[in-house]
DNA sequence: CCCTTTTGTCACAAGTTTTTCACACTTTGA
DNA sequence: TCAAAGTGTGAAAAACTTGTGACAAAAGGG
């Protein structure tokens, strides 16, 4: 997760070499994208990326992921390694530095969090992800890999928090609705149309050609989604 | 614990106006007798010890007393920085340093742990701190980071603390009031909205649109932030 | 290709829920 | 006992949600 390919390439096939699974990114958004889609252990992070910030990214993962972050950094004088630290940083290494220091200090960070490891499942199940968005079950909200947040209704909550746990799944209006509404008032089918275009609306899906929240004509609907449970 | 009593002293002085409660030692022989008296959260370490070597005294420590370390050296090359992160250290930082990011790596290090660790609740009666915010709880205030502080009446504060103990979840109005009031006196719902509203004003919350005290519609509210817990 | 069925969307209104306020009642401390 | 601060209450207002019906668009079947 370096900016520059010449970097990146090489230190990924380092890293490979010493048993470490490893994904890289160009950019703050390729970084987004990366995390809604699998879980990560540990993100080495370069302060300076194109576009977003190294730093408005940390603090992103530390506030709302959890997962450590090794920020890397050309030239950090000591004031930068301490704001870097203290947004959320798990450890800051300054360039040009030595790839068998890198892997130790990872190896370090990931020891730490290991032998400290059972986490508490109390806080909230963390959420899911899926495409390029995370649903936050704790705090309730809907939030883009960009960073930005989406205001659910209620109903809305509901209707989303169901096709995320049923993925890939065909549910048809009547499962919808037992599922959606809270009281067993008698609502007709197509309240559920509404929603499902009002949603669609959020997720920045087009209903003429889904890509998200399909319709299965003559059934109900579906999420065509990988969905993942976050830890956290 | 480093063998210069020039560096040893004021490093001690120093830690300390940052909340950090230090013990020094002159030797390896030194520390080990701290350690049989009593616990520390961390230890920082100079590799180069009169006598027993810092490295040997560091392994030592990590297989038997699992108390993280932080190791110190002038002029280090990253083999012998890497063969101290191997040997069980948390972090190296080598001399000259600036004492701002010893403390800055120190908190990141007991971070880790906290974070991981499932965190000791009644202990402390420090606080906690979230946003631009710090729950003074043995003092019962509020302050702001710009140093001025707010006051809190009785049930804002036992409602900012409950909160405070489950950020980001969901509390509903009923469990609100059953942690809020001291007595099982009978109060309806509502009287928690009102409270919600005081508190909000007092954090600078604009009710339209809240950054911290949200509402979840339809069924209760929620602290949206990181907190962490003080030491002190 | 046309007709029927199903789905998408919109504005609107009804219904809920929340916010806020003044006021009365209670507690606290001098 | 009195004043001052705190707190619950009810009501009114504001904000928001959500079902509905109408109509447009799309899909499927013959």
């Amino acid at each position: 997760m370096d900016d520059h390919q010449e970097i990146r390439g090489p230190l990924a096939t380092y890293l490979g070499r010493y048993g470490l699974d490893v994904s890289t990114a160009a950019d703050a958004e390729g970084v987004r994208a990366l995390l809604a889609q699998q879980c990560f252990d540990l993100i080495v992070l370069d302060v300076m990326l194109p576009g977003e910030d190294g730093l408005s990214l940390c603090r992103y993962i530390y506030e709302h992921l959890k997962i450590p972050v090794i920020l890397l950094s050309a030239m950090a004088e000591p004031a930068d390694r301490i704001a870097g630290l203290e947004l959320g940083a798990d450890d800051y290494v300054t360039k040009p530095f030595d790839p068998r220091e890198l892997v130790a200090r990872i190896k370090t960070v990931l020891r730490r969090l290991e032998g400290a490891a059972p986490a508490a499942p109390a806080a909230g199940n963390g959420g899911y992800s899926f495409d390029a968005w995370i649903l936050d079950t704790s705090r309730r909200e809907l939030r883009h890999c960009d960073g930005r947040t989406v205001e659910l209704s209620p109903v809305e909550y509901r209707l989303l928090h169901v096709l995320v746990e049923h993925p890939n799944t065909v549910l048809n209006r009547e499962r919808l609705l037992d599922l959606t509404t809270r009281d067993e008032a008698t609502v007709f089918d197509r309240s559920i149309d509404t929603q499902v275009s009002r949603l669609r609306k959020k997720l920045g899906d087009d209903a003429r050609r889904p890509r998200l929240l399909r319709t299965a004509w003559g059934d109900g609907y579906l999420l065509a989604a990988e969905v993942r449970r976050l830890p956290i």
